[in-house]
DNA sequence: AATGAATGAGACTTCATTCAT
DNA sequence: TATGAATGAAGTCTCATTCAT
């Protein structure tokens, strides 16, 4: 890939997490980045499509970073393992989680991108449907089922975070977190 | 109440609703207030304050709503209240839901307001610590617990939402993301 | 004369002259006045008209303050002692003295107030004139006389004011600085 | 140096001078000077910074201009050379000269500019710090001397302008204004 | 006469985007 | 390809003035 494009696309990650991606102008993002201006320009042609790249940049390095090399046998621990690696993925890229929420609800990302990374997601979902049609899990709605988990991990995330969990603890945590889920949905 | 100023913050929920409050003109409320430009200034000493004061009028209104009037016996029957209402609120209220999401991750509040609006919901936590303390339910730390209730009850007015679920559709929807959360979380 | 115009007056002179005419609003100037907003524009009819007055007023001040209530008999002392006065004057009402010399080159006056204050000051030229056609002082036009004196005495005024001179020391300087124009204009 | 920014500096002492600094938006400045509003703020970050940079630019003009390229050997005669120079240059430039005056007593000055503004006189004070420790002069606080000068050779200016002086005239008349100040300040 | 909420023109400033070098 | 000065539309906010009460 290409060395500045990944530059800009960082300084803008890290900028936008701290201030907004709403208040953080081109110019300071190109500054971050080292690069001139008007360079930022050359490599996304408009602020909408860098904020649009910007998150499926995101939702990339976090399916990335969350599917197993290899899937086990049983769902559960399939499932567990997701869970597991959604949690130490927000606590670890602090910056990354962070802007991931802030631009969901946003209003600022294109109905594009919005597609564009839903794809991503794709193998994942499908782990979550082989699953559901083998009952290993009460029948819900697929797209319920996967807020649901976001949502349950998204608490666990925070929750984390604010105490500034680590390693055993944080093990500990994510463990609970899971049970709490598990217990409630499976068959 | 004074009008115009509940003029304006109507005004500024619908539009910060529709466009996302960074890209709402104060120009534009104004106007869709059926007031001029400055009147909202008379009320609002910056945009700043009108978006935090936005933000409190959303979580008061929310409160007022799910709060029930009396208590029942049970915490469990307590909880399946705010639960319930929440949920309905949230389908009820699309532009104040959606706008309540958007603005919580946009670094766009100022501490002030998020702590003022936490206050609005102490209440809400008070039955809560309630039903932990009297072990109704598994030993989890309160914030991680109402964060937990919040994720779940989000992914289910996502849902509802994107079917268009009404009376006793909906209410089925409920019931069974109360039971879910239920099973994981009673003792 | 009336009580409320002479509080805005003096509430326009104390604010003009600490921030500049330029930047005190008149709300404010109400406000420090204990009056309402409109009250302001029922005795000014513009802030431009106010600012003239405001102008007025000051020399109309120094005007009466200067002018000794009877004449002596010689020229020399006669000027001694307007020199005297108008030094005591601006050391002693230093926000007056302050917002004459802001006005006087702002381009914040009409034409108008600029006439009329001249006319405030027609007896004291007087006395100059007289001295003037009596030889006691060196050839100089009128009207160039009166800027040097002023030009002079400003001078002294703001020396007096940079090392806070009171009562003798002030009395010193003063009759230092006389003694140094006297001796340069006296025939 | 550069060109676009001489270009504004130079707009904005015209339109300052003619109708106050106070009054003139920087919209008229950019467009006196042919270029875009923003281009303006490329230069000068504020108007308050702008307002300072003219005023320093004026008083370096002023400085280069009355120094003599050599001193002579008494002081009296350097002492008359900056006096006859800065009198020309108040009537040579009269809307630098104008803004000066209207600059120094506004309040639009920062702290700043005006001690940058008095370093650019260092040179010159030493110059009447020399005579005056020479004892060519009455002993007289330096700053109080300087107070004197300056008020003297303005009012010599405004009459200078008043009767639009020129020529003969105006060196018969400078040199009338200097006999008076060196008959009351010599030893 | 006094009030003060309402007004809206206009000020300063920002910033995404362009383009000549 | 990289640059960064220049642009100007558009945003937030101020404030002199009006007018119904």
């Amino acid at each position: 890939m290409n060395k500045k494009r990944a530059q800009i696309l960082n300084a803008a990650i890290e900028l936008f997490s701290l201030n907004g991606a709403w208040n953080t102008p081109t110019a300071k993002i190109a500054k971050h980045a080292g690069v001139a201006n008007g360079t930022l320009f050359n490599y996304f042609s408009s602020k909408q499509i860098l904020v649009d790249e910007v998150y499926i940049e995101i939702k990339k390095d976090l399916a990335e970073f969350i599917v197993p090399a290899s899937l086990g046998k049983s769902f559960e621990s399939n499932l567990r393992l997701l869970w597991h690696n959604y949690i130490i993925w927000g606590v670890r890229k602090p910056l990354h989680y962070n802007l991931l929420l802030q631009l969901r609800n946003s209003e600022m990302l294109s109905e594009e991108a919005k597609v564009k990374a839903d794809e991503i997601f794709q193998g994942i979902m499908g782990i979550l449907e082989k699953g559901m049609s083998d009952k290993k899990i009460v029948p819900l709605p697929i797209k319920y089922l996967s807020e649901l988990i976001m949502a349950q991990t998204d608490a666990a995330i925070n929750f984390a975070k604010l105490h500034q969990m680590e390693k055993e603890k944080l093990e500990e945590h994510i463990k609970r977190s899971f049970s709490v889920f598990w217990h409630g949905a499976k068959t």
